[in-house]
DNA sequence: CTAGAATATGAGGAATTCCTCGCTTTTTGT
DNA sequence: ACAAAAAGCGAGGAATTCCTCATATTCTAG
């Protein structure tokens, strides 16, 4: 009896060297198609033909299609955990860590916004996907807000603070980073550090102020 | 000689009263079969059938597949910009029009998440409707800018600052408006408000501050 | 009422794409 | 050196999907 295949999990473990750098050739291959031509039009044939394989080889280390860009999205997600999870390691103020961490999101996202996009928009949504997501975005969410705690100069905010400086800082890199005019990186992180500081360190109250109206 | 055909382009004008509302159960039908099966699976047998319709007659209506989700996007987009026209029409105190303009955002867009993500994500990018798209964004910077330049409680800030405003508003909308566990309307509505008001009214400069570190 | 125009039908052609499977080549352990 | 295991190959089966076209039905103008 063959034993039960489950999807998105690679249907042979490589023991060759070479069975190893042909796997990696394969996820290199995907990711430069995908790129160039989105989900849907990234054939597996194509990505065989870009890494110099035959389409069968590419399906001894792959179940299916899908699996490809699921491995190429769990990679991205944990390089982006580990990333973020350095960075907001131990406290700093909010000055130290939020360009740092601006920055480093700007510089990897502007590096291949075209498969990021894809990975993001088009990824096929498995529960596993899902859960990837939500895992890192949850880890940085209470990495941020262990930062907010101690930061004296951090108002204290909505419960939702955190999490929407995380969101915030997101959204905004990939919005500006996108295949239309890009802008300027080093404006881009600016940018987004005065919006989060001043969000997280407000004034006094706006009713507060005096107003012309 | 044939007329020549251009591809996205309704192949025939309606005549007769039934044809329009044929067209109008094609566009219908499409919404809400992209919403269930998102774009590639959302095949024109599919739509055709939830219209109660033959495959023929929608080919009657549109060249091809994609000149219905283009039709769709064309106009959801200018749903939006007579919306936000409507809202920044008139100079008023940014506590009065972002308000409004947030919670009209995210109830228009909290009301089909998944049709809005196929419509953002995964509408084919035709050099048509990445048009449509930048000038409807472009109105829209241009109304908040003048807004802005009109209220004494701004601060002026970058040349980006418009763009921003409108970027983080429809980010941040876009954003927990998803098929993830949906946040209260209300309370995204308050958080975005907030976002935004600390951005464009800071309180004195962060170096000017005392700092406990 | 009727002829022609407009609209509707749906079987199936053409193209694409995923993936299998029997076979060959290369590597490894002894 | 040699047998067995691992890796590689690629023609083509099976399924899906877009869309056409020859025909049928419904509407409208005179």
């Amino acid at each position: 009896m063959p034993p039960a295949r489950s999807p998105y999990r690679p249907r042979k473990t490589p023991r060759q060297q070479r069975a190893w750098e042909t796997r990696g050739r394969i996820l290199e291959a995907a990711a430069r198609v995908f790129a160039r031509h989105g989900y849907a039009s990234g054939t597996t044939d194509r990505i065989a033909e870009e890494a110099g394989l035959s389409i069968g080889s590419l399906y001894q280390y792959f179940p299916n299609k899908d699996a490809i860009l699921v491995v190429l999205t769990r990679n991205h997600v944990a390089e982006m955990a580990r990333l973020v999870a350095e960075v907001l390691a131990e406290p700093r103020p909010l000055t130290a860590w939020l360009p740092e961490l601006t920055r480093a999101l700007v510089r990897i996202h502007g590096a291949d916004p075209r498969l990021h996009q894809v990975m993001y928009e088009q990824a096929p949504r498995t529960p596993e996907v899902l859960a990837g997501f939500r895992e890192a975005e949850s880890e940085a969410v209470a990495a941020v807000e262990r930062l907010l705690r101690a930061d004296p100069a951090v108002a204290t905010g909505s419960a939702w603070q955190a999490r929407f400086v995380v969101a915030t800082i997101e959204s905004l890199v990939h919005r500006f980073t996108g295949d239309l005019p890009a802008m300027d990186p080093a404006e881009l992180e600016r940018e987004i550090v005065t919006i989060v500081t001043r969000y997280l360190c407000p004034g006094p109250d706006l009713e507060k102020r005096p107003s012309a109206w």
